[in-house]
Formats: structure tokens, C-alpha cells, sequence
DNA sequence: CTTGGTGCAAACATTTTGCAGCACA
DNA sequence: TGTGCTGCAAAATGTTTGCACCAAG
């Protein structure tokens, strides 16, 4: 979740890193891989591919299907953006900034998902990847529970 | 594959609880579930619908593999085996025999998947839960490593 | 015997890819 | 001005479903 009140201002240091990026790949920067970008960000939890498209369309730029899943994957590459699978087959994204948990709880009876921070887990996979000597690349943590019973 | 060291007799017990999951639904015990159910708990990590196809194949009984998905679904509706979606989108399972831990050190150069034992997780899990004001009903814990760099 | 089960193939849903024209660097 | 990008539609996956016949209870 980004610091201060001033929501769009997230966008110019993202918006630079993926520059960064595709400039580094010899990929260009345009229209829609800016909007898919912009849109995915106001996003505040996990959303799908469908709904990026619907959102980027909403703001008047057309653009497919095809160009969407292409963008994303370019915004997993650059670290904006990480694919979680939950039950469902669809995939979901979330928005990494800087250095948010990648940690969920999931609401069973609504489908809800939750942001959380766990920040005692980072220990324990370390801990984890010690014991079995490979190097620690990430970690993800997923609760699930429900309101009633 | 279990070792012989008496291993054979965890399918009794599971192939119980089947049963009577089975019979409380008005459903019947077919040869094909039966087969599914045996060669389900012979794998010993993750496997996917295709696997079990094959290995069911293998054994002489032709399953298609609709009956393998039927068939899978009604064996996490008796909490025998578990869906892991990991980054693929094509789904895992694991058989979930007792308390096993669904925890994961997921290799990423390999792609191997090794089940490890995070027992502090289950109290983490339930403080979360305890902050949120919901009943915790199971956890998911994923690290990625990789082997190199 | 009755009800549910099976295989097959077609249907589905999501994601990927080939192609012809378009636009950024 | 050239390479990469886009939309479209078709292909590729992985999973589900409709149907006619078969078998468990």
C-alpha cells in the first residue's frame, strides 16, 4: 500500500523502472503499455486479465486482449507486477511495489482476498532455504478462512 | 513410491474415508475410482491430471480422462488430496493424508517441489486470523529458491 | 432394476500465437 | 524509416459437460 494520500504520484517511479526496462530489452514504450500500466496500479488488490481490459478501455483507449496478457507479462518481467495463483485457474496479478507482502488471507465464503504483512515469515524462509542450502528467491503465504463458521 | 516398510497399508484407511464420503453422497465405489484413489497415494509430491491418467493406464484399467477429473474433484471433496496452484495454470494436487504440511520449497531452476514442515506457521496463521476477526480454516506456504544464483 | 458412472467428443474458458498493417524511437 | 507493436482471429491448453450405453447397489 503506497505511503501518503497523493495516490497518482506512485505511478511516476513505476512508470520509470518499466521504461527502464523496456528501453534495456530494445522495447518501445507506448499508449497502451502506459495505460495498462496506469490502470493496473489503481488497483489495490489482485485483479485479472479481464479486468485490466475492461479498465483500460474504460478510459477510451481500445485495446485487445492479446496486447493485454503481452503488456503483462512485460510488467512481471520488470517486477511491477507478480502472477498469484489461487484456486481458480484464472490468474491473478498484484501490484509489488517497492517491497509490499505478497502475503493473503483469503476469505472462503465471499472469495475476498486480503493484503496482509507477515513480516516474520522472510526469517523463516530463510531459515528454510539454510537448511536445505539454495538461495532464498521468495516466499508466499496464503490464509485461508472464513466469517461464519 | 512408498517404501515397503509396511507403507501398502496407508490406502486402507483412505480407501475408508473414501468409501464413506462416497455412500453418504449416494455415490458408488466404481473400479476406476478405486484405481484412482491407489495410484493417487503412490505419488509422492505434486502430480497433475495427466499424470494420473497415465500412471492409472499403466496399471491395465483404461480411465478417460474426464473420470480422472470427476474422480479428482469428489477425492478433495473427501479431503484426500488438495489443489496446489502453483505458476503454471495448469493444476496440482497433493494427497493431504492426515496432517500433512501443504508447505513448499519450490525450486525455480528446477522446477521441483519439496513438501517441508513449518509447524510455527499454524500459530502465525491463527493470529492473523485472531487480527481479522475470522476462523482460520488452513494456510498455504510457498518459498521459491533456486539452486545457483 | 434403478440410479449413477463411464468414455467419447464437443464445448468452454483462458492464454498464446501468426499475420498484415500501424506507430514509436 | 525500420523494427517492434497492435488488433484480430485462429490455435493451443486444461478442464467441464452432454449423451448413449454400462454397471454398482
Amino acid at each position: 500500500m503506497p505511503p501518503d494520500a497523493g495516490e497518482p504520484s506512485i505511478i511516476e517511479p513505476l512508470c520509470a523502472v518499466f521504461r527502464r526496462k523496456l528501453r534495456a530489452e530494445g522495447l518501445k514504450y507506448t499508449p497502451e503499455r502506459a495505460q495498462v500500466l496506469a490502470t493496473v496500479l489503481e488497483f489495490e488488490g489482485l485483479f485479472d486479465a479481464e479486468a485490466i481490459t475492461a479498465s483500460v478501455r474504460t478510459s477510451g483507449l481500445r485495446v485487445s486482449k492479446a496486447t493485454v496478457y503481452r503488456t503483462v507479462r512485460l510488467l512481471q518481467d520488470a517486477g511491477v507486477i507478480q502472477r498469484v495463483m489461487l484456486d481458480r485457474e484464472q490468474a491473478l496479478y498484484q501490484v509489488v511495489y517497492g517491497r509490499a507482502p505478497s502475503d493473503l488471507l483469503i476469505l472462503l465464503d465471499t472469495g475476498e482476498a486480503i493484503q496482509i504483512s507477515v513480516p516474520e515469515l522472510a526469517a523463516i524462509r530463510d531459515a528454510v532455504c539454510a537448511r536445505h542450502g539454495v538461495l532464498p528467491q521468495g516466499h508466499r503465504f496464503q490464509v485461508f478462512a472464513t466469517r461464519n463458521a
